[in-house]
DNA sequence: TGTTGACCTTCCAGTAACTGGAGGCCCTAT
DNA sequence: ATAGGGCCTCCAGTTACTGGAAGGTCAACA
């Protein structure tokens, strides 16, 4: 199967399924005339990929996952180590957006948004640190 | 002052002063040893770009923000927009990973997490798109 | 006066995960 | 023969820094 063929499969550009070879995700064979050739494993292990990625696991886990997919013994508890750690640093996220939005989400209701030059958004950037106490204590 | 005096007040790193004097969004002075030599509107104007980038504005979101700023006759309308650009990407942002949050959730609670090695999570990861309809319908 | 040591300088390279494009070969159809 | 589409490699750019090397500057101290 041809780059192309596959990109359709699983879902994946081209261009990043040739990423993942340069990066050892995946080791496609070579037909005579050095187009890849895909084995159906490779396919299967590409649509992997994607739905991992899909799923915010970074590189290196997918790289650590596809390990352990591979080895049909590892423990369960392996995988759901990653995946658990994985859901920390998502809510991590989450919660760092949540917070920023809020604060955003005040200031935007506070413009007026007119004509007018007064912009209760750019007063809070501008915010200066008054008592100089604030900025540097816990860095 | 310094560079360094200048991290300590605005809260960011000497290297990404640096980094922001190289992309143009500050221009301190110089001093005649070649130290960069900061004035007041610098520290200001740094200050308000850690409060931006916190916010999670973009730097040319800042850069934006920053010629609002010193425009004093600019319509609020205009800052106003940047914001709610930003909050809607948040928006996205916290709903993509809300979605990947619960299914990864799912997941985590389905796996028993011990020396077995049956894995739900691996197994979904490597769910085959039996139909093949499915993965390029629209793309 | 010499020498630490902290602070400053520039420049280069690397991060994460691709993406775009140039230049060129391969294959099929007309 | 030629047109087109698909494939190849290699290089550069993206975002917003961050780390490190090599070296100049400055204040303090013996």
């Amino acid at each position: 199967m041809n780059i192309g063929d596959v990109a359709d499969l699983s879902g994946l550009p081209a261009k990043t399924i040739r990423y993942y070879e340069d990066i050892g995700l995946v080791e496609p064979l070579r037909s005579s005339n050095g187009y890849r050739s895909f084995r159906q494993s490779d396919v299967h292990k590409l649509a992997f990929l994607a739905r991992a990625r899909a799923l915010g696991f970074t590189i290196e886990d997918c790289r650590s996952l596809l390990k352990l997919y591979a080895d049909t013994d590892r423990a369960s508890a392996e995988v759901k180590q990653i995946a658990e750690e994985h859901l920390d640093r998502i809510d991590s996220k989450i919660a760092e957006l949540t917070e920023m939005r809020a604060t955003l989400s005040h200031l935007v209701d506070a413009c007026a948004g007119d004509h007018r030059p007064d912009c209760p958004i750019l007063a809070d950037l501008a915010m200066e640190q008054k008592a100089g106490s604030i900025s540097k204590a816990s860095g």
